[in-house]
DNA sequence: AAATCGGGCAACCGCGCGCAG
DNA sequence: CCTGCGCGCGGTTGCCCGATT
């Protein structure tokens, strides 16, 4: 499935690029810039396909690119942005001038996700490895499904409400960790700053309770730009979505149990569309309650880095 | 000194989305 | 509305190089 390749595999070089392929192309950009990528390796005499060609520049030839090390306030913007954004590079590249996201994204499966399970957090979930094997467990002894009911969702239902309001007591305990203190203990602690997703649940108890049909409560909250309903929403989300294994099996779950999850990612795609996601970025992180750049904690004092 | 291993990073691949015809 | 195309994204691969045995 897919578009067919955008040129012709054949006739186009692969691998490593010379520093004359390099010259051609950034002389090429340089004077008639980046328009119809398909046509610079031929403009620019290279025997590269397009996209090889868009590539190489954005993420190696672009001017005002960092070639240099990431710095501790970038380490913590990168978490920062996972726990909220979840693998969504090019977002988190975007708040950091000179990174693309394909370094983001080398630097986190290279070093930031190491870092973090190091200190005992999932760096998926941004939780503590400890609190999501108790939910994981916490979700085996559930009752199976009546005799011709539904299959078991991939989500949690929320609208059992017995199950849900186990489920949202346990939560209230539970914390999306976005800084990791290389030399403080594991376990979370009240310095260290923290995404409540607990709060987000309340809303999508609130909004549509027992038989309610949408998740419109904190979904009208997260559009709205509220930098806390924002917040809790992406922590529910990147919880259950990713405990569960796929984006996908987000929205797998029953038709009215779409709940949390499914308005966390109604609430970033409507987001990215009507407000702009660097602008909602923006306004959480100059929230010191959600990220410590705001004032409160410097980089230091959370002892980032190891 | 040679072989092996593992980390880091550049590059590739497949897919989704938006747009124009 | 449908189709094809270009772009951008995220996931993955594979090479290079330093560390270790």
């Amino acid at each position: 499935m897919g578009r067919p390749p955008c040129c012709d595999k054949a006739n186009v070089k692969k691998g490593p690029w010379t520093a004359e392929e390099d010259a051609k192309l950034l002389a090429y950009t340089s004077t008639h810039g980046t328009g119809n990528w398909t046509s610079v390796p031929q403009r620019a005499g290279l025997k590269r396909c397009g996209k090889s060609c868009r590539l190489r520049y954005t993420n190696y030839l672009r001017p005002n690119l960092k070639h240099e090390n990431f710095t501790q306030e970038e380490e913590e913007l990168i978490v920062t942005l996972h726990a909220m954004l979840g693998s969504r590079w090019s977002l988190i590249a975007n708040q950091l001038p000179g990174r693309t996201d394909n370094d983001v994204k080398n630097y986190w499966n290279t070093k930031l996700s190491k870092k973090l399970r190091q200190r005992g957090i999932d760096p998926i979930t941004h939780r503590p490895i400890a609190d999501l094997m108790q939910s994981i467990g916490t979700l085996a002894i559930r009752p199976p499904p009546a005799a011709g009911a539904a299959p078991p969702p991939c989500l949690p239902v929320f609208h059992d409400a017995p199950y849900f309001a186990a489920l949202q007591h346990q939560h209230q305990q539970q914390q999306v960790v976005t800084h990791v203190d290389a030399d403080a203990p594991a376990s979370p602690d009240s310095q260290h700053l923290q995404l409540n997703w607990s709060d987000f649940l309340a809303d999508d108890a609130a909004g549509h309770g027992a038989d309610a049909p949408a998740p419109q409560a904190a979904l009208g909250q997260y559009q709205e730009g509220s930098a806390p309903a924002a917040t809790a929403v992406v922590g529910g989300g990147r919880a259950f979505g990713d405990v569960d294994g796929a984006s996908a099996g987000v929205g797998a779950g029953t038709d009215d149990g779409a709940g949390a999850a499914s308005a966390f990612i109604d609430a970033i795609l409507d987001c990215d569309k009507e407000m702009g996601v660097d602008q909602l970025i923006a306004e959480m992180l100059a929230d010191p309650a959600y990220y410590g750049g705001g004032g409160g904690s410097s980089s230091s004092e959370l002892g980032w880095g190891c």
